[in-house]
DNA sequence: AATCTATGAATGAAAG
DNA sequence: CTTTCATTCATAGATT
């Protein structure tokens, strides 16, 4: 029997697709193993017993991904697909294999991988602070509650390595390039026509964004809005905890009504895999939020960047910490570098060819929103209830905005271009955010505030790992506002916790999709 | 919730059998890794948290099956049995016992995950490479077609470091030692009286063995071959396609005949079971293919090594790649080691145990086989037309020839003993074989050959998995001839593809049962 | 060179 | 059966 090989996906492919067109990279997949063997094997161990098995030795070279597969994977994780349909999984090694010599296998494990370690990860990052506590009594939203994890906030931990981790940087992936759509846009722009979401949209899209389709409903961006699904009670409830803790944090999940809205990365997710197989003429569909905010997609290519994006600007409030820019992309040089080269090389590309800039979303009046949002008035909190070190940071809501995303990510990524884009929908957006601010004053105390579309609702949340939906709701989205640049914050697909922990000082804006 | 036990079969036994009598052993299950690292007792981990639930500390020890437990399981898996039936699993799992601790839902959970996986595993490898190119056209049988994945073969991709290669090691859990059958026949040898097989006989089977059945098709050794049952279209049918499409896998595969016959793999895991709880004297069950090819399975005990086996020998191809004796087991030290070591301690001991040196298989002359394998004559392609890089290896047809399974296995495993069968065997087929070369000039150029038993058909089959049943028809086996021996080339129980793939430059040889 | 860390790969266990 | 979770193994590359 062949035991021996252990690897057991690995192996198939190895060989495939690696020779495509990357061959010439030395590095890696498909390498030498599969094929031939079988090898693998062996579980080491030590088992004396009966001796020797071992064996092994299997050479299988392992898979090296390239930064721009990382990117692209990252982008795809972020957005939301935890794991991939394993129909998904071969166009996603398809779009990989660009970039390099990649088999399913490869893929299959790196969602694996990625979705159990960022679990870990932030499991680890919460529970260890006040998240263990929180079990017992989540705090209502808005509350000071948690002061989650203390010292896991790089700030205040004393961290031995630079912990590259997770910490602040926020992942190039995530970033989508302002670079012209011109480029790899051809096949995209074949697709000029923009295709009239319908709830039948999601038919049109292709498989890839028929898988992230698990996880969202599609809402015609014709129909916008249906305000009808919405229910307040469930934005409500959510805003009871915010902070699972770490064996809640499934449970939390799923007591939520089930529906799924499309987060900043999911869009960018579906956006990029239609593009992998399909013309951007792809139709764009709605996502709609059992919640009840919903928040239309429309295929920007026609229209042209009009868009009433879901997301608030902040302009006014620039305050936000000194570290603010550091943390952005400096924590590390190589990181910052990488970031960098990234975005002009790779990312750029990859966000032309996902298809970014061709999508906006459209954001629906949502009176449900409202209701949802309104819900929590109670649990605005004044600020000062939440002491700073409890690393809460504030939440202040903001009459709604709409900005298109096509330009956020453009603004996020690249300073390069589309910064007219950005600086537009900043602007629109800065007084509606000025107002929200000025009720609560919350923009005062230069708290980290979070602007709510559609409400003036003000709560602190907990710095920290948030988990977004149960605390804004399933639709809801957040983005950070640093260096005048909004930077949508990446959710953890599988916790649904934001990757990067929330920091005091800083500012927040939530997007009601 | 959740979490904490996940168990759900393993509950009931895991206390049971685990501790019977392999406790003593450092090693297992229990022992290290569990007991250490995760502390056992919960996830060690770091969840701080709630931590309600948590205690309980049963950690829960993963079971970790030592390396002859392995080889059994593989070897019924590789035998057909994809899932075992209930009954057979507490069966099994005493048979595992002898090795280490071991409960049910192990087993249980054993065949699932490697069914499960040895299918993801198939798919995707067909899938990736030639699979999705090979829906389109499905070569025909011994066509160049499948130039899978030409880059991915490990041979002509550069690796950066030293890729230990792959290759070829034959696992250690197919080969069946040669070791005497003496020692632990006492149970077997108890049977002294082979059991004239009848239709009936199946009957007689044990429960496992019955199980296995499902697979195949028992035909009495009396009524040997019953060439009636032929039908040279299935064959010629099966010869169409050989590469199964990822995506059309399934469907290939189903679209052939019912009706199984049974590979090397599958009568040494039928004879092991039945040792389990039988004495030899089992009636040995004849295996029928639907494709007409006949091989009755003959109780040697009384005969002792008579056999006219049906694998070819080609004693004088000896020209497979000058790797080959690398690849089988020097790719890495450790293996080469472990694996003699396995042959000597284990193997060789569920060898004896199997019960594979008391039984034999009887070659019916099978008109059908050339009728099958002849069919596929307009197939046969020079291999300059495959080239190398396509992956294909060429299969190569040599006149029949009978070797005893018995043997087969005892030179495959283990050079020790039975290396007499060996030659002999070799030099019996030796001739033919070169025959078969001479004329398709196939062994001058050192590719990879399979000799079909019966034929003269020559052809190439794609480097990678191959689904021999569909390629070669019902009865067909393959070995690998490496090193002097040869290995039977397991096929996955689900997929019906060869576990391993099939190596450009290697040797195969094809036995049509 | 020894170590550490991040992460690719593999696989047992379960839930659905 | 399919999918997911949890653990563990093993190794590349950074770090010291």
């Amino acid at each position: 029997m062949a035991s021996p090989n252990r690897q057991t996906w690995p192996s198939m492919f190895r060989s495939k697709h690696a020779s495509q067109l990357w061959q010439s990279q030395p590095d890696m997949s498909s390498s030498p193993p599969s094929l031939v063997s079988g090898s693998t094997a062996g579980r080491t161990f030590k088992s004396p017993f009966s001796g020797p098995e071992e064996r092994n030795t299997d050479p299988k070279p392992r898979w090296n991904p390239r930064p721009e597969q990382i990117r692209i994977l990252e982008a795809l994780f972020n957005s939301g697909m935890a794991n991939p349909p394993r129909d998904e999984i071969p166009r996603i090694r398809m779009k990989l294999q660009e970039y390099g010599p990649v088999g399913d296998a490869n893929v299959f494990y790196w969602f694996q991988n990625r979705k159990s370690r960022s679990k870990n990860k932030l499991l680890r990052a919460a529970g260890s602070g006040a998240a263990s506590r929180a079990g017992a009594a989540p705090a209502r939203a808005c509350a000071p509650a948690a002061r989650q994890h203390a010292a896991a906030s790089p700030y205040t931990t004393p961290q031995p390595k630079q912990q590259q981790l997770q910490a602040p940087h926020v992942s190039p992936t995530m970033m989508a390039p302002t670079s012209s759509s011109s480029s790899s846009s051809d096949r995209s722009s074949g697709s000029s026509k923009p295709v009239k979401p319908t709830t039948a949209a999601m038919d049109l899209l292709s498989p890839l964004a028929a898988a992230c389709h698990q996880q969202m409903h599609y809402q015609p961006l014709g129909l916008g809005l249906q305000p009808a699904t919405v229910s307040a009670p469930a934005a409500t409830a959510a805003l009871e905890e915010f902070v699972p803790t770490a064996t809640d944090v499934e449970p939390i999940f799923l007591q939520y009504p089930q529906g799924h809205c499309l987060s900043a990365g999911e869009l960018a997710a579906i956006l990029g895999a239609q593009y992998m197989h399909a013309p951007v003429q792809q139709p764009a569909p709605a996502p709609a939020s059992p919640a009840g905010m919903l928040l239309g997609l429309c295929n920007e290519l026609a229209a042209g960047p009009t868009r009433s994006g879901a997301w608030i600007g902040a302009g006014g409030l620039g305050q936000h910490w000194p570290s603010g820019a550091d943390q952005l992309g400096l924590g590390k040089s190589s990181e910052t570098f990488n970031a960098s080269a990234v975005a002009t090389d790779v990312a750029h590309e990859d966000a032309t060819k996902l298809g970014l800039l061709h999508y906006g979303f459209g954001l629906s009046s949502p009176p449900a929103v409202n209701a949802a949002t309104t819900s929590a008035p109670t649990a605005v909190l004044p600020l000062p209830a939440s002491s700073p070190e409890t690393g809460a940071v504030t939440v202040a809501s903001a009459a709604a905005a709409a900005a298109g995303l096509s330009n956020l990510f453009a603004t996020t990524t690249a300073a390069t271009s589309e910064a007219v884009t950005y600086s537009h929908l900043q602007e629109g957006e800065a007084e509606a955010a000025d107002v929200g601010f000025a009720g609560t004053g919350v923009v005062p105390r230069g708290a980290a505030v979070v602007c709510i579309a559609g409400t003036n609702a003000v709560c602190n949340v907990p710095a920290g790992h948030l988990h977004v939906k149960t605390y804004f709701g399933e639709g809801a989205v957040l983005a950070r506002f640093r260096s005048g640049r909004f930077e949508p914050l990446a959710v953890d697909a599988s916790l649904g916790l934001t990757v990067e922990p929330l920091q005091h000082g800083d500012i927040y804006y939530c997007v009601l999709i």
